[in-house]
DNA sequence: AAGAATAGCAACCGCCTTGCA
DNA sequence: GTGCAAGGCGGTTGCTATTCT
């Protein structure tokens, strides 16, 4: 039974949080009649929405293949890297990593790596803090990837995507241990590298180890 | 213990692109 | 070719939880 609304009260949208009803209601329809053409799906629904507003929150948070919660190393360490060569590309940057939205690698970047350049006193698209990024940032998440891994290369030397489907080694010379440093083959999305099963850091206790290595990098500037 | 400051994140806004009549 | 509607995207805002003073 699909519900019209008829009348102007009933046209009146709703805006702020979602309820638990109205996840329950989109939900459901969608499962009934699958996703897309959100305008009419959110009247036929009879949600109080915008399609967008309905589109939004399918994709952000009620999709059952979204994942939530800490962002891995290897997470970090993929984002920094296509960031580099794709820039605000979020939603680029979001199709590399399974399960991630694209609002949620936006508000990580936004939240965590602008604050690192605030700290630094530098723009993020600066030099100097793609230095920071390349030389001390990169390579510490390398360390610890391969640490967490036991040391697995797979892991430690693994490729980023230009494309999904167009794998090179991103991670700089600087960064990798050993002479060779390859072994994941190809896009870390595709060949699930997320998904092998290291633990989430503790974001608090390494990025305070971060801030020392911040020091010494500023040390040397000096 | 209470208020202020800060961080994190969900949601909205506005612009751009695309598809269709 | 043009106009319109819908979808998609990046930027921004505002609310809530947490931390600090």
């Amino acid at each position: 039974m699909e519900f019209i609304p008829q009348s102007e009260e009933e046209m009146e949208l709703r805006r702020g949080a979602w309820t638990a009803d109205e996840d329950l209601v989109l939900m459901n329809y969608i499962a009934l009649h699958g996703e897309g053409r959100w305008s009419s799906l959110a009247r036929r629904a009879g949600l109080r929405r915008t399609g967008k507003s309905c589109r939004l929150r399918w994709l952000n948070y009620l999709r059952p293949d979204v994942r939530r919660g800490n962002i891995t190393p290897e997470e970090q360490l993929l984002i920094l890297q296509l960031h580099s060569r794709w820039g605000n590309r979020w939603s680029k940057i979001a199709q590399c990593l399974p399960g991630r939205t694209d609002n949620e690698i936006k508000n990580y970047w936004r939240t965590r790596v602008q604050k690192h350049a605030k700290h630094l006193h530098c723009d993020v698209h600066s030099k100097q803090f793609e230095d920071v990024l390349r030389h001390l940032w990169i390579p510490r998440l390398v360390e610890r990837i391969q640490a967490s891994s036991g040391d697995s290369p797979a892991a430690a030397g693994a490729e980023v995507p230009t494309s999904c489907d167009e794998p090179v080694n991103a991670i700089p010379e600087s960064a990798q241990g050993g002479e060779d440093g390859s072994g994941a083959n190809g896009c870390w999305s595709e060949c699930g590298y997320s998904e092998l099963g290291v633990p989430d850091f503790d974001q608090s206790i390494w990025e305070d180890e971060m801030w020392s290595m911040e020091d010494i990098w500023l040390q040397q500037q000096l």
